[in-house]
DNA sequence: CCTGGGATATTTTTT
DNA sequence: ATATCCCAGG
């Protein structure tokens, strides 16, 4: 490419940014802060790699944190090279090795059909396995055991590893029969799950030399985004590609690591220097998304963690609107008060809607704040929370793709086994397993072989014998048909929509439009994919994040969590649910102090999204679940925020009536710093005050006694009369 | 032996 | 508020 472009290219960078970009042989770190222009310089350095013809598109690797921003990275290639130049090898760890564990899946000894397991799945086999295994079903929680078994899988332990290791009695008795068990589920069933992907992409290389030798030489330029939030898994599977050419370049920043929990280890940064020593070292220190004021309230925060790099972010953005903290009643008063905030916002400063994000820790926030944006008439988007994937009616069809793929896969197998109901029960399947178990064959199998069972009724015989017929004719499909055409005629044949559209109930009405989606999203997808197998489309729809599914062009507000965030930069960002015990979480309070640190910097990547106002909202009376109430205090992240850049605003009274008024004092907030000290505050419940309860409908309170949650309520219900209630158990809601 | 209704337990973040 | 579990009826 002509010099010309060349130069034009690196013109767009600061000199630090083009330090690193043009810095293509060798290892080099790029420490980048918050709004740095880290995605800047990653796709800059893959469009200079092809511009210079150092690379050819498929010698180039880049690993990102979610689809989405693989997308986003490829699409900014091309508009930089004008197209036609795209490497096809960017995308997240898991996508990009699932894709070469497929190519490879039978130098492991499983067929390339496998099946992704999700966390619900995983959850399921652990379930079984605590049966099987008869272990104590109440004194075992699955998800510590799936949490286990993945953290122990990211390190690269394995059962015989985890046994000897194992020290106390919970993972000597409980995780590591599990362990193992799952792992042999896994393998008969033709499964892998997140982790694996990872790990068995390590053993393929260790085992294959001239697999792993074939994709080092390929890869010349290996590129990592988000590098501080790597597992060791990953780790290794850097060090082991890059090792021919040894041209690593990782992108990260400490400062945002939020992903400990999930096995990322921040000492990938660390060893990154010990075992590159020759690795150049770039600092991007400059901002250009957030104002001072913003930016300086941030800095103010994480400056508190002792377990950091020292760096100093700075921007011209000089000045901008103090960070204002909104301390209100309740969660439905924080929601109100939010929404009204966007109404003034939209005034004030003529912004879009999608101008705003709304974030939060828990996704179990997003309804109240929901409700608020319903009712005042504003578009809103959330990312996340109950996801399209996981309603059962999509689960239910993918189930039998997944069968239909892999007849092997147990699991969704007995998912689908009577759904629609063809009169299958417990009793035949716990039969068939048993079957199955005493002949050392799969469940299909079985099934199979039914009409030699004497065990099986006639009814279920003849359900059986249809199911089977129906997977083995569409497992032959699968050659000839696209994904989108199986799909259909699946759906079709099952008289799935005819028995929503039966039903005629609102929710099989939702049910309906559900399937329709999907089935136009796996139409769209045979379109815009060179390789549209069913497999593919069930490989891309396991690895789907959150995120990924977010229209960021939509005029709507987005509602997500901090995490989902990441990466992200809008406008205007409201924090909510700023509360000891929320955020940070109650459970990193007890923990070590490495936890509360972590949840410190999900803080700082929540405020460094805002590029021009920043606020910050509580709530003192919060609902968690359907009942309990809690009071609680200030977070602790408002405490350490430099006042300089803050102001305050504190609601007074109850709402409407007069609207809010707020009181501008600081000391208001001042410290409380354990979470349960239960202070006999300002309850939202008093006498005379009127509540409705979804059952007795309105009325007016009597008397109050008790306090927090065995507060009981003496109400008089304008239709059932007077009665009596433990607030606690009782869903009453203040008017 | 299957089905459906009601009771019960369960929420941290996610590839 | 939702998913899973348990029991009674068909």
């Amino acid at each position: 490419m002509a010099r010309q472009a060349i130069e034009k290219l690196l013109a767009d960078l600061n000199d630090e940014q083009r330090r690193a970009v043009v810095h293509t042989e060798g290892p080099v770190l790029v420490l980048a802060g918050a709004g740095s222009g880290k995605t800047r310089v990653l796709t800059y350095r893959i469009a200079y790699l092809l511009a210079t013809g150092a690379a050819q598109p498929h010698e180039i690797l880049a690993m990102t944190f979610t689809n989405k921003a693989a997308e986003e990275m490829k699409r900014r290639v091309e508009e930089l090279l004008g197209g036609g130049q795209t490497p096809r090898w960017i995308g997240t760890f898991h996508s990009i090795f699932a894709r070469i564990l497929r190519r490879e899946a039978e130098r492991l000894g499983f067929s390339r059909d496998f099946a992704i397991y999700d966390e619900t799945d995983q959850l399921s086999v652990i379930k079984q396995g605590i049966r099987d295994l008869q272990l104590s079903e109440s004194a075992v929680e699955p998800k510590a055991v799936r949490h286990a078994i993945s953290q122990a899988k990211s390190v690269l332990i394995f059962p015989d590893e985890f046994e000897r290791r194992a020290g106390d009695p919970w993972r000597r008795d409980v995780v590591s029969p599990l362990y193992r068990y799952y792992q042999r589920f896994l393998r008969e069933n033709n499964a892998l799950d997140f982790d694996d992907l990872l790990v068995n992409a390590i053993l393929l290389f260790e085992q294959c030399p001239d697999v792993l030798q074939s994709y080092q030489e390929r890869f010349r330029y290996i590129l990592v985004d988000e590098y501080q939030d790597t597992n060791r898994a990953q780790y290794l599977l850097l060090k082991l590609l890059s090792s021919r050419h040894r041209n690593l370049c990782v992108v990260g920043d400490d400062d945002q690591s939020i992903y400990g929990w999930r096995g990322a280890d921040i000492r990938n940064i660390l060893d990154f220097q010990k075992d590159f020593p020759d690795c150049a070292i770039y600092r991007l220190e400059r901002n250009y998304r957030s104002t001072e004021v913003i930016l300086n309230a941030a800095n103010s925060v994480i400056a508190k963690n002792k377990h950091r790099w020292d760096k100093r972010l700075w921007t011209d953005r000089a000045g901008g609107e103090k960070v204002t903290v909104v301390h209100a009643l309740t969660a439905e008063d924080e929601a109100r008060r939010v929404v009204e905030l966007i109404e003034a916002e939209v005034y004030r400063h003529k912004r879009g809607f999608k101008d705003f994000a709304i974030l939060y820790r828990t996704n179990a926030q997003s309804r109240v704040l929901e409700q608020a944006l319903q009712q005042a008439g504003i578009a809103y988007e959330i990312v996340g929370g109950v996801r399209f994937f996981e309603r059962k009616e999509i689960k239910d069809v993918l189930s039998y793709l997944r069968v239909v793929c892999n007849p092997l896969d147990t699991f969704s197998l007995r998912r689908i086994v009577n759904f629609p109901p063809r009169g299958i029960g417990q009793v035949t399947i716990a039969r068939l397993e048993e079957v199955a178990r005493t002949q050392g064959i799969p469940l299909f199998e079985a099934m199979r072989r039914v009409e030699s069972l004497p065990e099986i009724g006639a009814a279920a015989k003849r359900g059986i014998r249809n199911l089977v017929e129906t997977i083995e004719r569409f497992h032959q499909l699968r050659g000839e048909l696209s994904a989108a055409e199986i799909a259909t005629a699946l759906v079709d044949e099952l008289g799935i929509r005819q028995l929503y559209k039966e039903a005629g109930t609102e929710e099989a009405r939702d049910r309906l439009n559900n399937i329709d989606e999907l089935l136009y999203s796996i139409a769209m997808f045979c379109r815009t994919e060179e390789e549209a197998s069913l497999e593919r489309y069930l490989e891309q729809v396991a690895l789907l994040a959150d995120i990924d599914s977010w229209d960021d062009r939509a005029n709507a507000v987005t509602l997500m969590t901090l995490h989902s965030a990441k990466g992200l930069e809008f406008p205007v960002v409201f924090i909510t649910g700023l509360e000891e015990g929320l955020f940070p979480l109650r459970t990193s309070l007890e923990g070590d102090l490495r936890e509360l640190e972590e949840e410190r910097r999900l803080f700082y990547v929540g405020a460094t999204r805002a590029k021009e106002k920043l606020y910050l909202t509580l709530a003192t009376y919060r609902r968690r679940w359907s009942t309990e109430e809690v009071q609680s205090q200030p977070s602790r992240f408002l405490l350490e925020i430099d006042e300089r850049y803050v102001e305050v605003e504190r609601a007074e009274s109850f709402g409407r009536r007069g609207g809010l008024r707020y009181a501008a004092r600081r000391e208001e907030f001042e410290p409380v710093v354990r979470y349960d000290g239960g202070s006999p505050g300002a309850s939202p419940f008093f006498e005379g005050r009127r509540v409705r309860h979804p059952s007795f409908g309105e009325g007016i309170i009597l008397r109050v006694s008790g306090q927090g949650e065995r507060m009981r309520l003496t109400i008089l219900f304008d239709e059932f009369g007077e009665k009596t209630l433990v607030l606690k158990y009782a869903p009453i809601q203040p008017l």
